[in-house]
DNA sequence: AAATGTTGAGAGGTCTGACCATTTGAGATT
DNA sequence: AATCTCAAATGGTCAGACCTCTCAACATTT
């Protein structure tokens, strides 16, 4: 690593930020292993720690840098997640909203269902069996309520699991808990869809198995065969 | 907006990231809209303007706004360019990260096709012609070679756009920019595909539409019928 | 009047150096 | 051997100074 040269149109941080990705590639770091301290990158880099620091952030913020107080910056494991939350907030953010958010689960968990069908995957059934036992319990009081969603969540979030692609089910985890809270759709029909949905799924019939989650999903807008 | 209030086991920055885009979401900024200066932010919030830089840089590395050299921080409008580059670079950290982003790639897409033709959607051919006709164009050196690549992207986000829901666009447009530079298929090969592409979104067949998709993503592991 | 040049206010960019807070482990105490 | 104490290392925060860039109002020139 050597000192930050400068460079035209970018500002220092940025600079800095790409010679921190350089030193993490260079030196092979891997998850949980120490970056130099603070002090210590900003007297190499010859650049003042504030600016060092602003670097870290972005880092950090970016979810490839976990900095832990006292302690130092550490190669963060699972770097996909935190990106994936900030793609939902930009989501959000965009007018579109919600319908359009709930729109992009659908897509994403027919897309898992037919992939696996077409892998000849076999689906976790009797896991999913026992999230949709759980997300059926009547709803007491207290905060069994949420119980019963974070239930239905897992239903879902395993049915795309069954692919293997990790990226892909924290993406469709992401979505799968923001849409449910909002799917337009009664609770006990959707208990009733998701027994037609683990049928088909037990038969391996992509097409019965999308139509359910459509339905599940409150997605039948300007639909064909309605 | 009020001054930040201590809170446990949050470093300061973090509690002002969150006040910051609570802020945007209260003054409903729109994108290109300015936000306050940093001395004034700072003075508002009572942290110094240090910290509030380090906010204000993890939410530009997070997409969300776009800091700009003598004249402000505006919220982005296309919240996602960032993201790909740290997408890219987190990807390029976990082994297994290129190939679940092209899968989801494909599958984003692949979903998309399936949900344009079972809407009777017309899919933009003529626009697609013109990218495909561009991507095409024999790589001479300088910098033709980058436009055959963003026009062979647009071709792809054409396809994802004809559903009309905004943020599906730019997911899409995220993972196929991500994707396309390591499909690690030949470029003449994909010439071919998008032909076949062409001709089956022509017809509406989405299940040849697919098939030509695979092919044209690097998507044939552990494929049943080949 | 139109084109051009000047300049100053406002905004972000960077630096310095100080002090606070947390973590950890070496060394003293029991 | 178990516990306690404390200092070093490291991140967190602050204040204030100065630099650079952008833009628009204003002055100058044509």
């Amino acid at each position: 690593m050597k000192p930050i040269e400068k460079a035209e149109r970018y500002t220092l941080s940025k600079l800095v930020v790409q010679n921190l990705k350089q030193y993490i590639i260079e030196h092979k770091l891997a998850p949980g292993e120490r970056l130099p301290a603070e002090r210590e990158l900003s007297q190499i880099m010859k650049v003042s720690r504030a600016i060092l620091r602003e670097a870290l952030r972005s880092l950090e913020s970016a979810g490839i840098l976990d900095i832990r107080h006292g302690e130092g910056a550490f190669l963060s494991a699972n770097s996909l997640s935190p990106l994936l939350e900030q793609l939902s907030f930009a989501a959000s953010l965009s007018g579109g909203g919600r319908q359009e958010l709930r729109e992009i689960r659908y897509l994403l968990e027919a897309a898992a269902i037919e992939e696996g069908v077409r892998r000849g995957s076999a689906f976790p059934i009797e896991e999913l069996e026992r999230w949709h036992a759980a997300a059926a319990q009547p709803q007491q009081a207290d905060e069994s309520g949420s119980q019963a969603a974070e239930a239905e969540a897992q239903f879902h979030i395993a049915i795309v699991g069954t692919l293997g692609n990790e990226s892909l089910g924290k993406l469709a985890e992401l979505f799968i808990r923001q849409a449910l809270p909002h799917s337009g759709v009664k609770a006990d029909e959707r208990a009733k869809q998701r027994v037609r949905y683990l049928q088909a799924l037990r038969s391996s019939d992509s097409t019965a198995a999308k139509l359910a989650l459509r339905e599940l999903a409150g997605q039948s807008p300007e639909a064909i065969g309605r």
